[in-house]
DNA sequence: GTCAATGCAAACTCTTTGCAATCTG
DNA sequence: CAGATTGCAAAGAGTTTGCATTGAC
């Protein structure tokens, strides 16, 4: 489904502001990729992006692509379904719980919350499909991560007053 | 986090009964593939499955793994993480909405629904990290692999009639 | 004994990396 | 103009497939 006019214009002005905040260039490429993926309600895979991007920037390259949708991802501004990056993880527990998933380096934890347990299945999903569960997926950065990235900061804020 | 032992002697039974009732073998390698998905509440990766049931099955394969850990999908013993199969997809929607998924082919659908949007983040999880959405994933069978399953399951019964 | 299931090896697909050339601020 | 960013090519993961051999029923 496609997306609005002025809701991609929010989205394309979100990201400018967001890249010029941390100092990073607004190149192209950068701007062609992330409307590609913010044009629609699909959830494109990489190859969907690289061959929508290619079609009005012939010259893309597939790494560009990959280098681009992380970098975008680490800033907040896009995220993956489920895990990031691609290795499938299984799950054995059938029965109900729910998922704490960071989306940076992919840990994921189960948490009980029996409120959650018994939602109704909405009207709206009917129409895709049988629902056999319904679960929370809680998304965010864990405590490993926010760490790691406070470090990173502080380096780099050295770097700048040099 | 370890799976208390009479929980995985029932889900070990569940598997054989499964197995069974669907006609399919009951290897060795089988039982440990599942036993080693089933034995954590951990969601372990591909790689950290095949060394785990290679300490005890040192002559097991990693397509085996990957054959049988599809198989039990299949059967709806285990699930994935996300999208089954290993192929990032991206989300460009950062405001709320939630997900179906068909646990067969990995299509996914959003669908809105204000009831969920503001759902609390429990207490359970602040320990984990910093959560910064919350939404639903509903999981299931589309209607088009449904139709598909069905037209499968006509062609094995006439099969067995021979 | 029969046919499904496994192991092996090789193919394939998806993703990442090093480096010279290019472009943004 | 300087340093970040790109494109290219090649390497590295992760996953799948064909086929002879093995093992469950």
């Amino acid at each position: 489904m496609r997306i609005e006019p002025p809701e991609l214009k929010r989205r394309m002005n979100r990201l400018k502001a967001r890249l010029r905040r941390s100092g990073i260039k607004l190149t192209h490429q950068r701007l062609q990729i992330f409307r590609e993926v913010a044009k629609s309600q699909d959830h494109p895979d990489v190859e969907t992006i690289f061959s929508g991007v290619r079609r009005r920037v012939p010259t893309v390259s597939l790494d560009t692509v990959y280098r681009t949708l992380w970098l975008l991802i680490d800033l907040g501004l896009l995220t993956t379904l489920g895990p990031p990056r691609g290795r499938v993880r299984l799950d054995a527990n059938m029965s109900s719980h729910h998922h704490f998933i960071c989306r940076k380096c992919g840990m994921t934890r189960d948490f009980l919350n029996h409120k959650f347990d018994r939602l109704k299945t909405p009207a709206a999903v009917k129409i895709l499909g049988n629902v056999e569960s319904t679960q929370i997926e809680a998304r965010g950065i864990c405590f490993r991560c926010s760490k790691k990235n406070k470090l990173k900061h502080r380096v780099q804020r050295k770097k700048e007053k040099k």
